[in-house]
DNA sequence: AAATACTGCAACCGCGTTGTA
DNA sequence: CTACAACGCGGTTGCAGTATT
């Protein structure tokens, strides 16, 4: 399969230019989202229908928000992960204004690092403690027994993308109340997920916070 | 001040799914 | 029913900016 008309010309690749971006805005504005392939045609740009969708879809659509996520989308995030796993796209249908790529990003920075504690694992303060401890382990005499030990802990921080580790989930799960709480800040939400689908995608929630 | 390591993010790639002729 | 194109998704990569040594 050649996928969006990729094989018979040479798309331009890289970073968008403002003037790229104009162009799609205008034109998405024009005719809607969707075709994308007609819009890598029709456009005068001279990138594949793929890299216009995504350019669409996480940098230039309407109601994006753009900046760090909040302590409340981070819960979410954590929540929503432990429930579907790697559903990025659906994580994203309950974070208004987030993209499923902005998420996952997040996600990778931010959780993939964490340990069993579900707090964020700061590298470069463990390194400066690991330091540390050896500094004291050396002026004290010890053996390096329990350096090694440490050095192990390091590494048996929690990974989920590790499918040996899979079984453990760090976050806290629905029983602890956490995701009703949330849910109930942003929006009187059904329990049915569909139904929530719907009245995302109807567009009620893409005015939030804008 | 320079070199190196780390972080965050935009964009690309490959593959599975869906729609249509 | 089949083939093909369009689409969407998750994983990965590349790079610029920042922090640290």
């Amino acid at each position: 399969m050649a996928g969006w008309g990729v094989s018979e010309q040479s798309w331009r690749k890289g970073p968008w230019s403002p003037e790229e971006d104009k162009l799609l805005t205008q034109y998405v504005r024009l005719h809607g989202e969707g075709r994308w392939s007609c819009v890598a045609r029709s456009s005068g740009l001279n990138r594949s229908g793929k890299s216009c969708r995504l350019r669409w879809v996480n940098y230039l659509r309407p109601g994006l928000k753009r900046g760090h996520i909040t302590p409340q989308e981070e819960g979410f995030i954590i929540e929503l992960h432990a429930l579907w796993g790697n559903k990025w796209s659906t994580i994203a249908r309950y974070l208004p204004g987030r993209t499923d790529n902005e998420i996952k990003n997040y996600w990778r920075t931010h959780f993939k690092k964490r340990g069993n504690s579900g707090k964020p694992c700061d590298k470069q303060e463990k390194n400066k403690n690991l330091r540390q401890k050896q500094q004291n382990q050396e002026e004290e005499n010890g053996s390096s027994n329990s350096m090694q030990e440490d050095i192990m802990t390091d590494e048996n921080i929690f990974d989920p993308t590790d499918k040996k580790q899979e079984t453990v989930i760090p976050y806290p799960t629905l029983d602890n109340q956490f995701l009703p709480m949330m849910f109930q800040d942003i929006t009187p939400w059904t329990s049915d997920c569909i139904a929530v689908d719907d009245y995302l995608w109807e567009g009620s929630l893409w005015n939030l916070d804008i």
